[in-house]
RNA sequence: GGAGAGAUGGCUGAGUGGUCGAAAGCAACGGUUUGCUAAACCGUCGUCGUGGGAUAACUGCGACCGCGGGUUCGAAUCCCGCUCUCUCCGCCA
């Protein structure tokens, strides 16, 4: 969520920088100040009031206290009129602030003055590169050939039990699934300094919109219900990573600056419903409504979050390096980026049976965008409350990580090679050919 | 699911209709002092909104004692609904 006061002030840079992300939200901009202005002139309004219906009961306190029940009365019916009016203006007052509000929600973050200008993923500059891209000595095959002809995953017997889209994995499958999920985040505890946390796979509305997936991605998210009772539909949604639940840890708290940084990885699947999303229903692993993740969060000092996210996007990419997989990285213009975000970049993997990049990590620095709407914050040194920078990064998404593994490092005997650092979690260090 | 208890400032915890934005303690911050990585003493010390002021220091006003309503001239305090926590019982992995 953006300041308010800040867009007041500065209306102009505030219409620039959200018509450079190509939304259309720059129009939204002159309702909102106009609300802006009538809350204002509401509560001037009214406080005033309030005020003198705070002086005159405190005269009507003292008056009982002096047994002058008459005058009491006298000034009682007075001032039972202003009630009424406080009453009535309050609520004028309450319905500006939720219409302001409600609009400061649908705005997304303004990019960062570092973010290139552009309208679409064709715009993103390419920043770096790792590694080059395999070649094997025969046609290599794609995953989805791979993993039937390796038993790594029933991709019909998933359909049967919950709909395209949905993932059965199996054997060999299973295990180097699982493996990864290990690497990932001993790899994160362990070497990065991240805090392990398991959290729940569903949050409350409140999480959703803290980060930024409600209310403009209502429809991308599976709501769940208890059994057949529709009263209880919309408490609880289904987790579309797990920066729902673990950059909420702190939500609503204030925290002191000695806490800072705070790094979290947790483990989590992840549930998108996709709706109206090309993809679905097509073959394979790269667009499922179920996938693991490996999430990373930092919740981090004001000054520090670029700096911070530098170090993220290094983690994410210290997995592929280890993996052998080659990768590039790519910063997101102002019209590619995602909600809450000021700052993305994103790392595709390469996937020579797909024979296209796939991305596997996006890490973002939503600055002060998040905190602000969970009132997330911490007590700086001058003793100013400040709310701090939170980024989210895939550390990383398992699916499609899952696919330029075996896609690279398959054998020409259909066997899969597996690279060191992951053998020892996966207890092999070949996936033989079948 | 049933019965009971509770929710107060960063934390602990008093406070049952006006003098309460709220005692006290802890923590934090500033200072004094003591020869021993600490103690004692003094002082400061909630948040948000809105106005004045230089987008400062400071300051006026309002709101906030889980959330939302209600009663009242006036509510932390009384009434209703909700959420959450704890204890006991039931069910259950």
């Amino acid at each position: 969520m953006l300041d308010i006061r800040w867009i007041r002030e500065n209306k102009e840079e505030t219409e620039k920088r959200l018509a450079s992300r190509h939304g259309g939200d720059e129009a939204k901009v002159d309702q909102l100040l106009q609300l802006d202005q009538k809350r204002r002139a509401l509560l001037t309004e009214v406080e005033q009031l309030k005020s003198d219906r705070k002086a005159v009961s405190k005269e009507i306190g003292a008056l009982i206290g002096q047994k002058k029940l008459e005058e009491a009365e006298a000034k009682k019916a007075a001032t039972k009129e202003i009630g009424d009016r406080i009453a009535e203006l309050d609520q004028q007052a309450n319905q500006t602030t939720e219409e302001q509000q409600d609009i400061l929600l649908t705005l997304p973050n303004l990019p960062h003055e570092t973010v290139p200008a552009g309208v679409s993923e064709t715009d993103n500059p390419e920043i770096r590169q790792w590694g080059e891209k395999v070649s094997h000595p025969f046609p290599p095959k794609t995953h989805v050939e791979l993993c039937e002809q390796l038993g790594l995953i029933d991709f019909a017997r998933g359909a049967k039990l919950a709909g395209s889209g949905f993932l059965l994995y199996t054997g060999w499958g299973a295990r180097l699934e699982r493996a990864l999920i290990q690497f990932l985040l001993d790899l994160h505890t362990k070497e990065h300094g991240y805090t392990e946390v398991s959290p729940p796979f569903v949050v409350n509305p409140d999480c959703m919109t803290g980060v930024g997936q409600f209310p403009k991605f209502y429809d991308q998210a599976y709501a769940v219900q208890e059994g057949q009772d529709s009263s209880t539909l919309g408490k609880l949604y289904l987790i579309p990573t797990a920066e729902a639940p673990v950059a909420n840890i702190h939500r609503e708290e204030l925290l002191r600056e000695d806490q800072l940084p705070i790094y979290y990885c947790a483990y989590s699947p992840c549930f998108r419903a996709e709706a109206g999303a090309a993809g679905v229903g097509t073959r394979g692993m790269i667009r499922v409504h179920q996938f693991d993740k490996v999430e990373m969060i930092k919740i981090v000092p004001a000054d520090q979050g670029y700096a911070e996210l530098d170090a993220m996007v290094g983690n994410a990419e210290k997995v592929l390096q280890l993996l052998d997989l080659h990768y590039r990285v790519i910063l997101l213009c102002t019209g590619d980026m995602g909600f809450a975000s000021a700052k993305t970049f994103d790392i595709e993997v390469w996937a020579p049976g797909q024979g296209s990049f796939l991305e596997v990590s996006s890490c973002s620095n939503c600055e002060d965008y998040q905190s602000r709407r969970m009132n997330l914050r911490y007590k700086n040194k001058d003793g100013k409350n400040v709310f701090p920078h939170l980024l989210n990064g895939s550390g990383t998404a398992l699916a499609r990580l899952f696919v330029a593994l075996i896609e690279t490092h398959q054998q020409e005997d259909g066997s899969i090679r597996i690279p060191k650092p992951l053998q020892p979690y996966l207890g092999a260090d070949i996936i033989p050919a079948p």
